[in-house]
RNA sequence: CGGGGAGUGGCUCAGCCUGGUAGAGCACUUGGUUCGGGACCAAGGGGUCGCAGGUUCAAAUCCUGUCUCCCCGACCA
């Protein structure tokens, strides 16, 4: 007889979509292939918004804000840029009653209207570097969307950098891509490969993309954020110029880099299981809910418990964490426990006359779901040691993960041989025509030459390689 | 755009093959008992069965057309 599956073995997918709606993080909406996102999810997003921000104001970059439509020629002048781009445009062509002399764009991604404003802005070696980011909307028209991972319209945040040297502008592209991969692998718990892009891989009108690789739990990969070093394409199409130093007149360098609501697509495919949403602590908006028990207490232990809870819940609150109280008395402590569970509350705490005798009470991770007692006086501390431990389990278990599902391969049978099985780290260097014949036959793409990133102080090197020479390939969202 | 699947109360679905008074569970309302892992009993409210046409005495059910959504693939963050 066969095991019984759970949901994730069932289908991923279906597990995933289910999961979304469940937690009541989004839905779909009556435009195809954009969602609604509702106050759960937007709180995740609103977490990863304002410690990204930071992470960015901390290496000098200041935010700053562009328009949604773009004219049509200005995407026409970078040539790469509109090949890439344009099948998923939306475009307008009628506004106040009549059609447009020109149509306008909506964005797609920012680099052409942002460099008509940084031609006008740069003039001189000391407007640079310059550096700036957008937290906004775009639209591309995929042909197949899916919940956060991609939608037709999304909520990203693009940098966009100017700088007086091609070496400057690489070191601010892996600057960015650590950024990236210090959020996600210290915040977000998810392990990830940052690397080089294939040249069909690149974005369109780039010098270099770099990513950072992660793996979900169904071992496809999901690209989580890129940085691209731009050379002068766009400095050329758009004429942003500088006097340097030598009195010349040069082009500036530049890069961009961004990431977006997909992240949540992200975080849930790499840690949930199947009760619900797992959010790593230094990511999740609600640490801890407090489970008042008092179904069979008297009215005097009753208040009793629900003091206590609430003075707990203050204590918390003030050593840093969010907290709710769950003391509906309409619904049952079992309800309440699977309620949190699915949407992710990082630690539950019972409390009851029980506990209140023994001057205790019962905590629960999310992702173990283990009852603990804990005495009363250290709850506290026990909680933040919790969820720091809890932290680093799930970055563990991730990248254990991960790693046992990333093998070497040596020969093109073998790649075709464990094409479902996670990452295969091959040796080959290819061209984009033997790339896109392995894709037709495999399902495969390459992700990524990953490499390892260390941060000096303000400086940015590549360290060396784990793999030397090696391409990822794999199955990607 | 190809290949699958689905449209029936707010949600998940049964009923369709073999036409005959629209069902269940969940949710909701009221009352009561419950409350340390999704409580129970009783009484209620709520649907012209995606849309259009056809066959028939009679259509959720059969036929034709059409629209929409989901999953898989091509495109891509």
């Amino acid at each position: 007889m066969a095991e019984k599956l759970t949901p994730r073995e069932k289908g991923f997918s279906e597990w995933y979509v289910d999961l979304v709606q469940k937690a009541k993080l989004a839905d779909y909406s009556d435009v195809k292939g954009c969602m609604v996102i509702r106050p759960n999810g937007y709180a995740l997003w609103e977490n990863i918004q304002r410690t990204m921000d930071k992470m960015f104001k901390d290496t000098g970059v200041k935010n700053a804000y562009f328009p949604l439509l773009i004219p049509e020629s200005f995407l026409k002048k970078e040539a790469e840029h509109v090949e890439g781009f344009n099948p998923q445009l939306a475009v307008v062509t009628h506004a106040g009653g009549a059609k447009l002399e020109e149509p306008y764009v909506i964005r797609p991604t920012s680099e052409t209207i942002i460099n008509r404003s940084f031609s006008k802005w740069i003039q001189s070696y000391r407007d640079l570097p310059l550096l700036v980011n957008q937290w906004a909307n775009v639209m591309r028209w995929e042909m197949r969307t899916r919940l956060f991972l991609r939608t037709t319209e999304f909520l990203w945040q693009e940098g966009h950098t100017c700088h007086e040297t091609e070496a400057d502008a690489e070191e601010r592209t892996l600057q960015m891509l650590e950024v990236y991969r210090t959020f996600a692998e210290d915040y977000m718990a998810m392990p990830v490969l940052p690397g080089r892009k294939s040249e069909s891989e690149k974005f369109a009108g780039a010098l270099r993309t770099y990513s950072i690789e992660a793996m979900m739990q169904d071992k496809k990969a999901l690209q989580a954020g890129t940085s691209h070093n731009l050379g002068q394409n766009f400095a050329k199409a758009f004429d942003t110029t500088f006097q340097g130093r030598d009195g010349k007149v040069h082009h500036v360098w530049q890069t961009s880099w961004g990431s977006s609501t997909r992240l949540i697509g992200g975080l849930i495919l790499t840690h949930s299981d199947d009760a619900g949403l797992v959010v790593p602590p230094r990511i999740a908006a609600t640490h801890v809910v407090i489970i008042p028990i008092a179904g069979k207490a008297t009215d005097a232990e009753k208040t009793q418990v629900m003091e206590k809870s609430h003075a707990l819940a203050a204590d918390l609150r003030k050593a840093g964490l969010g907290v709710v109280v769950d003391d509906d008395e309409t619904k049952g402590p079992g309800f309440k426990y699977n309620e949190h569970e699915l949407i992710g509350t990082c630690l539950r705490i019972e409390l009851g006359p029980k506990d209140l005798a023994k001057g205790s009470c019962v905590m629960v991770r999310r992702d173990l779901r283990q009852k603990e007692f804990v005495s009363l006086d250290e709850a506290v501390a026990k909680a933040q040691a919790m969820l720091d431990q809890m932290q680093k389990d799930l970055f563990q278990k991730a990248r254990d993960f991960r790693d046992s599902h990333t093998f070497e391969v040596n020969s093109y049978e073998e790649l075709k041989a464990r094409a479902e099985d996670g990452f295969l780290l091959a040796h080959w260097d290819l061209d984009p025509k033997t790339e896109a014949r392995i894709k037709e036959e495999t399902g495969l793409t390459t992700r990524c030459r990953p490499f390892s990133l260390k941060q000096e102080p303000g400086k940015c090197v590549l360290t060396g390689n784990p793999s030397p020479g090696r391409i990822v390939f794999s199955k990607a969202y």
